[in-house]
DNA sequence: TCTTGACCTCAATAATTGTTGAGGTTTTAT
DNA sequence: ATAAAACCTCAACAATTATTGAGGTCAAGA
C-alpha cells in the first residue's frame, strides 16, 4: 500500500487552483471573504484540506446560478462547524438557491418571448406590451407604468 | 376632443421616475451611459417621448434576466435615432437578442437541471459531478477540474 | 549553493451599477 | 412676487467581484 496517504495529503493552492480552474488571487480573495478555509504551513503557505475543491464547486455552480458571494458564505456558515456540505446539506442549499434561477430563466424566456410577441403586435404601447407589467416589482413599486 | 394633446405631452425625469418605478439618479445613469435619450427645455430640463417608457421596461427585464448593460445598450442602439421603434425594429432588436438570450436560457436550465439531479445524488465529488463541468469558461480555463 | 518557481502580503486598480451630496437654477402654485 | 418643489451638474462614494503589481520569502532541483 504505497499510496494510502496521497488522498490525505493536503493541497497548495497551485494546485487548489489547477483542479478547480480558480485563479489563485480568487482563492486569496476567497478565504478573506471566508468562503473557504486553510491553514499555513511553518513557511507561511496555505495548504488545503480536499473538501476544499467541493466547496468551491459548490460556490461557482450557486454563482452561475446568479448567488451572490454573500449569501454564498451565509448558506455555507449556516452549516454545523462550517463543515463542507453533505448530499443532505447540498439538497437544502441547491433548492433553496434553484428558486432564484427559476426567477432568471423565467425572465429571460418572458423576455425572449415577449420580444417574439412584439414582433408580431409591433405593440409595446405604454399600457398594452406583454413586455410591460411583467416586473413583479416593477409594478407593485410606484404604482408602475399604468396608473395616470 | 380636450385631451388629444394629452398622449403626446413629453414626460418630465419625474414623471418618467414615478412611472417606471425606476430612480431619477438611475435615468441620468442610462442617459449617460446611452441607453435612453431625452432632449432638453428652454430651461435645460429633461423631457422624454413615452417610449422611454418601454425602453426601459425593456431594459428592466433584460437586467433581472442577467443581461449586463452593456449588452442592453448594443441592442437598443440597433434602434434609429429618437424614433419610436417600429415593428420591423423590434423584429431586428429581437433577433439579433434571441441568440444571446437562448444561450443564457440553455445554461441556466441546464445548471437548473443539474442542480436536480445533483440534489438527489449527493455528488459533487471532484471527478463525477454533472455540475462540476458545465461551465462553458470554466472547464475551456485552465483545464477545469479534472486533469491531475 | 544557487537559481528558479511557487508562494507570501498589501495596496492599487478595474468594471459594473448605481446613490448621495453640494451648490445652483427652473418651474409651478399661491 | 415669492416660496416650494422639481430640476440641473459634477464629483465623490459604495458594493461586488475580482486582477495586477511591487517587493520580498520559501522550497526543490542542478
Amino acid at each position: 500500500m504505497p499510496e494510502k496517504i496521497d488522498v490525505k495529503r493536503p493541497l497548495s493552492v497551485g494546485e487548489v487552483s489547477t483542479r478547480s480552474g480558480v485563479a489563485i488571487s480568487t482563492l486569496h480573495f476567497y478565504e478573506r471573504e471566508q468562503l473557504i478555509e486553510s491553514w499555513r504551513t511553518a513557511g507561511n503557505q496555505r495548504r488545503y484540506t480536499r473538501d476544499v475543491l467541493r466547496r468551491i464547486a459548490v460556490i461557482r455552480v450557486a454563482q452561475r446560478a446568479g448567488v451572490p458571494l454573500g449569501e454564498i458564505r451565509d448558506a455555507l456558515s449556516a452549516l454545523p462547524n462550517g463543515r463542507t456540505p453533505n448530499q443532505r446539506d447540498w439538497a437544502r442549499l441547491s433548492t433553496s438557491w434553484r428558486d432564484g434561477l427559476n426567477d432568471r430563466i423565467e425572465a429571460l424566456t418572458k423576455l425572449r418571448d415577449g420580444l417574439d410577441d412584439c414582433i408580431g403586435c409591433g405593440c409595446l404601447s405604454v399600457q398594452q406590451c406583454p413586455l410591460r407589467n411583467t416586473g413583479d416589482h416593477l409594478s407593485s413599486r410606484g404604482q408602475g407604468a399604468v396608473l395616470l
